[in-house]
DNA sequence: GACACTAGTAATCGACTGATAACATGTCAA
DNA sequence: TTGACATGTTATCAGTCGATTACTAGTGTC
């Protein structure tokens, strides 16, 4: 996972560049261990650079995790416009929920992203990280109302979204032999999409 | 919220109970911060006890995270038994599940609860955590299922309880004025309950 | 080719963390 | 009363943390 640089042309970057390869290591590094749980070292090994430069690129800490924490939600979002907007969507058919639901189910391939969106929800004890996280769950909720849904409809697939983020974030999927318990919830919470999971567990 | 102590008398306490508000004290102090951002020494204050006491009584800080995890999520399940067993439950019924909601809209006066939750589902990365983790959704999916309901409705019901549980978290019903956007679904959330959350917001 | 500028690192700091060890004090049985 | 034990505390430590400072090395330009 780690960021493989050209070995032995450690040349310089620009600096969005080099901003955007740090923004996308830190996006694997707090999925890991959550904003409390990350060290500015971590980020920066993950990066491979030294920690110092990743401090002073975003100034704090914080500053980084609230740029990753948006950065991961707003693609979120984006993913939902994509769909909503590439073809008419009838709040009422079956079949373009599970459109939209199983386009959130692609962004599981990259379950980094969903990983940071939970810390970042979870971390309410930060003020700053808390009032964007009710930004963007205040956006990512007017997305999915553009479908012509009802609040309870729309309210509805976001839950199923948060259990999704929950069953992945306990890596339920890779543990569904040593919990049967929970094996019926997982069918229901990933439907299709398990099966591809549970492979992927294996193979990693 | 700290624990008063009824100054003057610092007298010596049983193990048992010392441990009881130990561990009261720590789930306030770990829904605050999760695992990995409180220290031993915050939940010693909060208990007023010393930090190296916290540890010896429970061998690590991580044993005492899994302990409050654990008791949170019993005191959850224990509260949907006692909805499901004090009469008969159908599923197809729109009322009965009110009563299992509103249920868990209780707990809701006590935050602490479910934000420990959250923070240990969050929490995936530490092994044991995320184990615990899925024993008890496990445990909290057979208990609903106990209703006689479906897989599907038990799962939605579930999801239904991780979104509150995250917009909680996120210190919504506290901040509606401030994001509009949010308001909406935070009304599908809480229902009846929001009025009494947002009153206790402006008292506190 | 040297100057100005930008991309990056090494060294270091004070604060904090979880854990251990040594010590103190209250309580009860004989 | 005294001794044994359980309940606590103070002192301390090695490791880690985020951040600052001072330094080094590319790069484009005149």
């Amino acid at each position: 996972m780690k960021a493989t640089e050209p070995a032995g042309t450690r040349r310089r970057m620009a600096v969005e560049d080099r901003r955007a390869l740090v923004l996308d290591a830190a996006m694997r590094a707090f999925a890991r261990g959550g904003y409390a749980g990350t060290s500015t070292d971590a980020v920066a090994r993950e990066a491979g650079v030294s920690q110092p430069y990743v401090v002073r690129m975003f100034g704090t800490k914080l500053a980084l995790f609230l740029d990753v924490f948006d950065l991961a939600c707003t693609r979120i979002r984006e993913v939902f416009e994509r769909v909503i907007d590439e073809g008419p969507f009838d709040p009422e058919a079956e079949e373009d929920w599970t459109r939209l639901a199983s386009a959130y189910g692609e962004l599981v391939r990259d379950r980094d992203l969903l990983t940071v969106m939970m810390h970042g929800w979870a971390a309410g004890d930060v003020a700053e990280i808390a009032a964007l996280g009710r930004t963007n769950m205040g956006r990512i909720f007017t997305t999915i109302m553009r479908t012509g849904c009802t609040p309870d409809q729309a309210e509805g697939f976001i839950a199923q979204g948060m259990l999704l983020n929950v069953m992945l974030s306990m890596r339920a999927p890779e543990h569904l032999d040593e919990t049967p318990e929970l094996a019926p919830l997982a069918d229901c919470t990933f439907g299709d999409a398990l099966s591809f999971l549970v492979a992927e567990a294996d193979a990693g």
